[in-house]
RNA sequence: GUGGGUAUAGUUCAGUUGGUUAGAAUGCCAGAUUGUGGCUCUGGAGGUCGUCGGUUCGAGUCCGAUUAUCCACCCCA
């Protein structure tokens, strides 16, 4: 049998990767409004990174890495053999650690600095059992931004998020901002135990595995979708309950600043994100309809002791996420048009193999020139070949043929007018030279127009 | 890791209580008189029915295994 794509990937067929570089492209746009740069992190992360900035006994970590060692030590770790920590790399399950890291590594956020904004699209990897709006290997665009602890660095992200989806196409009225605030080292170890003692006060109502979490981590029990657990947790206490003084102004700003920007939110007092590195400020967005249970199409939050986790100096830090496989089914469900292929100036038709030199130097001279066209390679009938330019939504067709050449013209006709004239050859050549000089990459380019007016 | 569903043409799917040569739509290719597209009409190509085994005179159809995939749990974007 043939090959297939591994378990939980996809191809992004030529349609589907034009959208997801309009996707990067208006993130780009909107982010570059709040002073968001990119930035190209590795796949691959040594797996101690991950380790210690998303915390061990997350879900993430604990089994759903995929492991990216090098032949030469696979083959020593299948023996037994131990090998260096610094070989031991995984594929990046999220963003923000690797971005982070490669902030302290440069020290981009220096003392007392600007704080840095940035942002980043590219494919992350978890081993889960696949399913609706969830792959092995899947893409993500996501920010970051370190060096500033104020509540409307946090409350900008959000909007500039919310913002994003609108610009995308996701209608407003699917979408339901969900927010919430973890504390920080000071209230939340506190707040933890008081849920402990609650969770093992009902110990016989909940599931093993919610008790199981009480010891490792009690505030994933808020996510618990057994409906017992679910009824219980609900009069848990309250984190909201338990932020110190400072968590509260904090939060109470960052709801301000999103009441006074007109941005609809949802306080959850049940919102735990299932990365450990997150304080303060969580947030997440949800769908409605198109992602089975899979229905969160963006999060994040604050996280101000990650970059002393990964050994840097105290850096406040605050980033999100957003699922782009998510998003385009939340696109589908609400019945948005995908942008459709790109634009095609001309085509040159050949009436007969004897013209094809000709028409091979004009092709290649309205390239260089800026124009994007092509010809039959396959020495069809005119017929096929006008197929071919309106498959392609050519704009123009020039049509060469033996009478043509004879005359040193070409007949040019406008696919949506249906008007034809000929034009001169050599006129066209020269006239496509001018643009010659950087054809690609620069800034002077032709337009069909130049070449064949719309009409006269 | 656990549970359930599905597997037939490039794609989306039919296929009767097991019975001769496995179908449709769409896509692809070619024609419908002279060198011209979309619409329409006609024709053509394309499938060892996921794989292996079993029951049977006979399996796309029934049974088992296996693989893949989808959905759900868990968790996350």
């Amino acid at each position: 049998m043939a090959l297939q794509a591994p378990e939980g990937t996809k191809d992004l067929l030529p349609d589907e990767a034009l959208f997801w570089n309009h996707f990067r492209q208006t993130a780009a746009d909107v982010f570059g409004r709040y002073g968001y740069v990119s930035i190209e992190t590795p796949i691959f992360e040594q797996t101690e990174l991950f380790v210690r900035g998303i915390g061990e006994a997350t879900d993430v970590v604990s089994k759903e890495m995929f492991q990216a060692t090098s032949g030469e030590n696979m083959k020593k770790l299948l023996a037994g053999e131990s090998i260096k920590a610094k070989s031991r790399l995984s594929l990046r399950p999220e963003g923000t650690a690797g971005v982070v890291r490669a902030v302290v590594q440069h020290d981009l956020v220096p003392q007392g600095a600007q704080p840095v904004k940035l942002m980043y699209a590219g494919p992350m990897f978890r081993a889960e059992r696949p399913q609706k709006g969830r792959q092995r290997q899947f893409n993500q665009v996501g920010i970051e931004c370190l060096g500033a602890e104020a509540p409307s660095v946090d409350a900008e992200a959000i909007i500039m998020l919310m913002r994003f989806y609108e610009a995308v196409g996701i209608p407003v009225g699917s979408m339901q901002l969900l927010l919430n605030s973890m504390g920080c080292e000071t209230c939340r170890p506190a707040y933890r135990e008081r849920v402990k003692e609650y969770m093992e006060m009902h110990a016989d109502e909940l599931c093993p595995e919610c008790m199981n979490r009480a010891q490792i981590n009690p505030l994933r029990a808020f996510d618990c979708k057994n409906p017992a657990c679910h009824t219980i947790m609900e009069d848990a206490p309250k984190i909201t309950d338990y932020l110190c003084d400072d968590c509260k102004e904090h939060y109470g700003e960052v709801k301000g600043y999103l009441d006074g920007a007109g941005i609809a939110y949802t306080e959850d007092a049940r919102l735990v994100r299932g990365l450990d590195y997150y304080t303060r400020t969580v947030f997440e967005v949800q769908v409605v309809d198109g992602l089975g249970s899979q229905n969160a199409i963006g999060g994040g939050g604050r996280y101000d002791k990650l970059a002393e986790e990964v050994g840097g100096r105290q850096t406040p830090g605050l980033g999100f996420a957003l699922g782009y496989e998510r998003c385009v089914l939340a696109l589908q469900a609400a019945g948005v048009e995908f942008p459709r292929a790109g634009r095609c100036d001309f085509f040159i038709a050949c009436v007969d193999d004897s013209v094809r030199p000709v028409a091979f130097k004009l092709l290649q001279a309205s390239r260089d020139a800026g124009l994007m066209g092509d010809m039959d390679h396959q020495s069809r009938s005119l017929k096929s070949q006008f197929k071919l330019a309106d498959k392609l939504d050519a704009r123009v067709v020039f049509i060469l043929g033996p009478d043509e050449l004879s005359e040193g013209k070409i007949k040019g006709r406008n696919m949506v007018t249906k008007r034809e004239a000929l034009i001169d050859l050599e006129k066209m050549l020269s006239l496509l030279s001018q643009f010659g000089g950087q054809p690609y990459g620069g800034a002077p380019s032709a337009r069909i127009e130049d070449v064949f007016p719309a009409d006269e």
